[in-house]
RNA sequence: GGAAAGGUGGCAGAGCGGUUUAAUGCGGCGGUCUUGAAAACCGUUGUGGGUCUAUGGCUCACCGUGAGUUCGAAUCUCACCCUUUCCGCCA
């Protein structure tokens, strides 16, 4: 959510966002039109409120019975007028709101402006340490060959788009959650099991309603959500809260499965785990103190990175552009892996700053000092690596013409195997 | 799923139609006293919106949520949500 205060003063700021990021900026026009409405309605209202409070303890204290029915009928026509104005005002700000709640945030301006992933930005590539196949095999392929994957049972279990992790193919992705989490946990975040299902409050102030609700599963009779991200509860683990400063950052880490209907993506990827309507994902997450966020981006960029660095994947780091990045983001670094198998890099981390966007719809505040004015805090998300793809990358960078996988060293306590081989 | 009790400021807790501007206590902050501290005493202490002559003034809303009754609702009515305890069921 935008300040409705800074759309009210510097309109031109957020319409030249709008038209960055590829969005129509005639909804600017319509909120800030709304919001004179609004502030119209209620100026008139609140005059008619000030007076009926008056008038009420007046009658409460008169005697005479004559002059006290002559100001009930009185008030009664008052109460009716602004009885009147609530309904248009209610009207007026769920407009307002249907607007406000999807205009998107005002990108950084080191974001470079393009309205498509052409105009994404590489900054570099890392090469791995890991093997180079000579003929790698697709994990597909090699995942069936070996007994890790099985999507004949998944697409009986569940429809296409499903699969089984069979054996050490469990416990390889297994192994990553473990170790991901760890790592993030030496890396100072403080880890958290969350609900995967959550209320419609929770998703909106996370940014993904009402925008996104197509992409959503959804229970309607009791109202529950799957959770899309970990980002989701984690945002509103703190809502409504004013925050000590000394608290300030906080740093969570979660595992959580994702789920996502992919509507937009039909029929895109659909050879392989590459993507599912559910898939699994450690997630890195910051509060943090509006001048510190930039910083932060960087630092929890290089977290994702070291993950990246640990498992030797050759990698490359992206800044997303104005049009590719999402809603709630002000700036956004993707990690892409190289997968030889399927011959493409795989987007395994999206890292974002997003302002106080989100802590303005989940209302997350903290005071600098005693007294002072509360202000929203700063909040930052990151994947800490996305799994089938961590796992793609695995699988498809440490094959051997054998057709066995190495596990890479830092995984090995955790599958308590140096090597994967058919049949084990 | 059934029964009962209950949701009021940072916390505890009163108020159950109009001197409530939400009592009182604790905690926090400021002060008096003191060599200093404690104690005691005095003052102060919520969030959000609107507006203006703007470090402040005025005003509106907020007592779980939403509707309703009334000139006037924390207080009355209805619905819902949540918490606690007990029973049932269950991993």
């Amino acid at each position: 959510m935008l300040d409705i205060n800074l759309i009210r003063t510097q309109p031109d700021l957020v319409r030249q966002a709008l038209i960055n990021r590829g969005d129509k900026p005639e909804s600017l026009d319509a909120v800030l039109q709304l919001d004179a409405q609004r502030r119209e309605i209620l100026k008139q209202s609140e005059q008619l409120r000030s007076l009926r409070n008056s008038v009420s303890k007046e009658i409460g204290r008169m005697a005479d019975a004559a002059g006290r029915e002559a100001k009930k009928t009185e008030m009664r026509q008052v109460g009716d007028q602004i009885s009147a104005l609530e309904t248009e005002l209610a009207q007026v700000e769920s407009n307002l709101e249907a607007y406000t709640s999807v205009l998107p945030n005002i990108p950084d301006p080191r974001t470079p402006v393009g309205l498509d992933e052409d105009h994404n930005v590489i900054l570099r590539t890392i090469e791995g340490t890991a093997p180079k196949p000579a003929n790698p095999k697709p994990h597909w392929d090699l995942g069936t060959d070996l007994g890790l994957i099985d999507f004949e049972r998944g697409v009986k279990l569940s429809g296409s788009r499903f699969y089984v992790l069979n054996g050490a193919g469990a416990r390889l992705q297994r192994a990553l959650i473990a170790y991901m989490l760890d790592l993030h946990t030496r890396q100072g975040y403080h880890e958290v099991y969350l609900p995967f299902m959550v209320k419609r409050q929770t998703l909106f102030a996370a940014g993904q309603l009402p925008k996104f609700a197509d992409n959503l599963f959804h229970d309607a009779e009791v109202d529950a959500w799957m959770v899309p991200t970990a980002e989701v509860p984690i945002t509103n683990l703190h809502g409504d809260e004013i925050l000590d400063l000394e608290d300030l950052p906080k740093w969570y880490c979660a595992y959580t499965p994702c789920f996502r209907r992919e509507k937009a993506a039909a029929g895109k990827d659909v050879r392989g785990i590459k993507r599912g309507y559910q898939f699994d994902k450690v997630e890195m997450y910051m509060f943090s103190l509006p001048e510190k966020s930039d910083d932060y981006l960087e630092q929890m960029r290089e977290h994702a990175e070291e993950t990246c660095r640990a498992l030797g994947f050759t990698y490359r780091v992206k800044q997303l552009c104005t049009g590719d990045m999402g809603i709630c983001a002000r700036m956004t670094y993707d990690i892409e892996v190289w997968a030889p198998g399927c011959n493409e890099w795989l987007e395994v981390s999206s890292v974002s700053n997003v302002g106080d966007y989100q802590a303005r719809r989940a209302n997350i505040k903290f005071r600098r000092e005693r007294g002072a004015k509360t202000e929203f805090v700063h909040t930052l998300n990151g994947s800490g690596l996305g799994l089938p793809r961590t796992l793609i990358a695995v699988m498809e960078n440490y094959q051997q013409p054998d057709g066995s996988i190495i596990v890479p060293e830092v995984l090995r306590n955790f599958v308590g195997t140096d090597v994967i081989r058919k049949g084990e």
